[in-house]
DNA sequence: AGCACGCCGACT
DNA sequence: GTCGGCGTGCTC
């Protein structure tokens, strides 16, 4: 057989190629088969590969395996999403194995068959229905009975008539019943009337249906209160209305209970969640079912992104800002803007929201290329919180607390609100400390400080994960005045218990709340008596605190003055989500910004033009800077035992971009910011260029040569486009 | 990435 | 004398 084809599988390697196989011994390959699934002999194991193209064997190949099984009657991936991924593999410059097999659920990445969705149900034949009549009194006859206007699913006949099998069997082996299959949902929607919108709703709703027919980009840049779900589920039930899938993308802790029954309510169609927390057979259903059509609306998060959309009508990424759609290991992909690759591909609308938007998607908003809908009204009568700035400079702090903020936490107890109190940092105290000679606790595998927890008791390493007792004594001059030094949530906690004795204290971040749910217990529990909130970023968002009236903001001035060229849209971003919390209808809320930099120019914009203004001014000086959304950057980290590996593989990584003769500006290798993680030593090499196809161009000349270096097996490297921080 | 093959230290 | 450390080479 001269010249007969061969499949061109993408296998789940870190290797930028692909590999060519036979077909199964008596089976033919053809071009229907791309996007397929196959299980492969390769070297000694077995893998699990998609075909990517079909074609004449290379010239050169050795000779070549047979593969031993095709493992889906239909290919898995085909048409828009399999173009969309193999863009994603070009833009993330990964490997095309690696990005099908993350756009994968495991099930199938393990290579089992496609879940089933449908249900069973039971339906009288044709003879079944002339012979109902003469059916004698019983469980068969009640069971026609049951049937005669139709298919009835086994969960119904359940509830119905309790035990049928039997006489469903009787009828099926006189041929007068048969089970059949059903999709599981095929219910119209019967979408329930929200609340009437405003006119700016109206407005945003009007923008988005009247470019319902091709692909659009809409920006809702509205600000907390503001009715932007309403939007969405306006935009949602003319989508299903029109016989098409929606798709919803939702930062981690976005999808709660509480957002799924919302959606549920209005849609009136089953509505299916996908998000980390569930099994890996839910995860496959839900996939499967969305695949086939018969799911209509998946609200997710980040790995969403890669449901097959069959009848794709819309998708909508909410907090668009959050830094959770952006994947930091493996396929390094950013959720929002695969979103958008895909409506473009689809040629259908994304709807993007936020109060908050991120710099690039204000950016294209101003270019035009998306459309900015606002809505600036809270819905409702509901009126903004008032924000004030504590100085503390020079003041007594207890647990990092000023005598002005507890007296204003006082006062709103007093007028039985709930309080928030905001710290970004977790734990007891993020240092322990000699007093003595000046020693303090470090990670023994990270070049980072230990947090104290435990009220005290124990040291951890929130890079690492290690931990251990406080020690007795000083670990290097045997002194015993170890002390712990600023304040964490938890010493936060203890401070305010001691300070309001007679009201609850509820502290949530990371180390209360483990389980997905705990955060919803938690609240649910406390309820809307008064009380205090102490909790880190978990609590920005997500989740309506009605009794709400105080939020306090404490320990924000590390933000203002970090390296990180994000810090400053990042630390917006969060005051804003943060006092968005505060107020709700009846009550106008207060927010207390605790600083030693009252002046700071990041506040005062904040305080007096709001988020807009900031952006102006932050887009400005990233402009002058060249820094994103001006300029386009990779970033390549590698990490080793030595140093010197890192810097030798990043070092002839160099050499190779700039052998391209791409005009980048190269930074680097230098070490992480934090050099020492896990005992691994850390490295990266920044590469930018306020041209994008500059950038991609140099990446995809250098990239296999990146791959063949030597020192590429010495090290754990990877390539990152479009980084979030640049650690 | 895995996994095999291949040469140098402390042990049943 | 062997078990096993991880260096390097390959996988259609």
């Amino acid at each position: 057989m001269p010249d007969s084809p061969v499949w061109r599988l993408a296998l789940p390697l870190p290797l930028p190629r692909l590999f060519d196989y036979l077909p199964p011994v008596g089976e033919a390959a053809s071009a229907g088969d791309i996007g397929s699934r196959v299980r492969v002999p390769f070297g000694s194991r077995e893998l699990v590969g998609v075909i990517a193209e079909v074609g004449p064997a290379g010239d050169d190949t050795p000779q070549l395996k047979h593969a031993l099984a095709r493992l889906d009657p239909q290919p898995v991936f085909h048409g828009e999403l399999l173009e969309s991924l193999r863009w994603l593999a070009r833009y993330t410059h990964a490997p095309l194995g690696e990005v099908l097999a993350t756009a994968l659920p495991a099930t199938l990445r393990r290579g089992e068959a496609l879940a089933d969705t449908h249900a069973w149900a039971w339906q009288l034949t044709e003879a079944g229905r002339t012979a109902r009549e003469r059916l004698r009194a019983g469980k068969p006859r009640r069971l026609a009975d049951r049937l005669q206007d139709g298919a009835c699913d086994e969960d119904t006949l359940d509830d119905d008539l309790g035990d049928w099998r039997s006489a469903a069997r009787a009828l099926a082996k006189r041929e007068l019943a048969e089970r059949i299959a059903v999709p599981v949902s095929t219910r119209a929607p019967a979408p329930r009337p929200g609340p009437t919108l405003n006119a700016e709703q109206q407005a945003a709703v009007d923008a988005i249906l009247a470019s319902r027919d091709g692909f659009a980009a809409h920006l809702l840049d509205g600000v907390t209160g503001s009715g932007k779900t309403e939007v969405y589920l306006h935009a949602i039930a003319d989508c299903l209305a029109r016989g098409r899938q929606a798709l919803v993308l939702v930062p981690e802790i976005g999808l709660t209970p509480q957002t799924l029954a919302r959606f549920r309510a209005r849609l009136g169609v089953p509505v299916h969640a996908l998000h980390s927390g569930l099994g890996d057979a839910e995860r496959a259903r839900t996939w499967a079912a969305f695949a086939r059509g018969e799911a209509r609306v998946v609200v997710g998060t980040r790995s969403a992104v890669f449901l097959p959309m069959p009848d794709a009508g819309l998708i909508v990424i909410d907090e668009e800002h959050d830094g959770s759609f952006k994947q930091l290991d493996g396929i390094r992909y950013h959720a929002r803007d695969f979103a958008l690759v895909r409506g473009k591909t689809l040629g259908i609308p994304v709807v993007m929201g936020s109060a908050t938007p991120s710099l690039e998607t204000l950016r294209n908003a101003q270019t035009g290329r998306y459309t900015h809908l606002r809505l600036r009204e809270r819905a409702g009568d509901a009126q903004p919180p008032t924000v004030r700035v504590c100085d503390v400079r020079k003041r007594p702090l207890e647990a990092g607390l000023s005598q002005e903020l507890l007296d204003t936490i006082g006062r709103a107890l007093d007028a039985d609100g709930q309080v928030l109190v905001f710290k970004n940092r977790r734990g007891y105290a993020p240092v322990l400390l000699c007093h003595d000679c000046g020693w303090s606790a470090q990670c023994q595998r990270c070049d980072s400080p230990m947090t104290v927890h435990a009220g005290g008791r124990r040291l951890q390493c929130h890079h690492c994960g290690a931990r251990r007792p406080v020690p007795n004594a000083c670990p290097d001059c045997g002194g015993l005045a170890l002390q712990a030094q600023g304040a964490g949530t938890e010493r936060i906690e203890e401070a305010l218990a001691a300070r309001f004795p007679d009201v609850p204290v509820l502290r949530i971040d990371r180390g209360t709340t483990q389980h997905r749910d705990a955060l919803e217990q938690h609240l649910a529990r406390f309820g809307t008596q008064r009380g205090i909130l102490v909790g880190t970023q978990m609590l920005a968002k997500g989740h309506d605190l009605p009794q709400l009236t105080l939020v306090a903001v404490v320990g924000i001035d590390e933000g203002l003055f970090s390296a990180d060229f994000r810090a400053p849209e990042k630390l917006a971003q969060l005051l804003i989500q943060v006092a968005g919390r505060a107020g709700r209808a009846e009550r106008r809320g207060e927010v207390l910004l605790q600083t030693h930099h009252p002046g700071h120019p990041l506040l005062a914009t904040l305080l007096t033009g709001g988020y807009s203004a900031f952006a102006e001014e932050e887009l400005a000086q990233r402009e002058a800077a060249g820094f994103p959304p001006f300029a386009h950057l990779a970033m390549l980290r590698a990490e080793a035992k030595h140093t010197e590996a890192c810097e030798g593989f990043l070092r002839s990584a160099r050499a190779i971009v700039h052998d391209t003769g791409a005009a980048l500006d190269l930074h680097g290798p230098l070490p992480a910011p934090m050099p020492r993680r896990a005992g691994y030593q850390r490295a990266q090499l920044l590469l930018s260029s306020a041209d994008r196809r500059t950038l991609h161009s140099a990446l995809d000349a250098a990239m296999p040569a990146i791959h063949a270096l030597p020192d590429a097996r010495k090290v754990r490297w990877s390539l990152d486009v479009d980084p979030v921080d640049l650690y």
